[in-house]
DNA sequence: GGTTTGACCATAA
DNA sequence: CTTATGGCCAAAC
């Protein structure tokens, strides 16, 4: 069974599964960009993950909530792009998930856990 | 089709 | 705590 099959609403290829995994993350919990890359079947891709958001569009459809995934540090990783990161804290404030003083989520509270995983 | 790049991660110092 | 290094693999050039 191919839930997400159905979809196709971008183009082939990695991308594709990565915007598929991000959906399942619920509204007010996070995920980190190695734990999508585990569900996806390889823990060592976790750069692709960022890799597959960086070029997200933003007419896909259903929206990918990209905001919802950090890093395993618990911080968001825009890699200088200031801008993006600080679009991702409102974001994240916006459904509930605050920074501490050291800018960092509680994973150990919010960690979305895949039911695949 | 080889080389570079990258929203990362784990480990070492 | 921070910075540095190696590795991983798909996409872009």
């Amino acid at each position: 069974m191919l839930p997400f099959d159905e979809e196709r609403v971008v183009g082939p290829g990695w991308h594709d599964r990565v915007y598929a995994a991000v959906r399942q993350v619920p509204a007010g919990r996070v995920t980190t960009y190695g734990d999508v890359a585990t569900v996806l079947g390889s823990p060592r891709v976790a750069r692709h993950v960022g890799f597959a958001l960086a070029a997200l569009a933003d007419d896909v459809r259903p929206p990918v909530p990209w905001h919802r995934v950090i890093n395993a540090q618990g911080r968001i990783s825009s890699k200088g792009d200031v801008v993006r990161a600080e679009r991702q804290r409102q974001l994240l404030a916006a459904e509930g998930v605050l920074l501490d003083d050291r800018g960092r989520v509680d994973l150990k509270r919010l960690r979305f856990d895949f039911p695949d995983a």
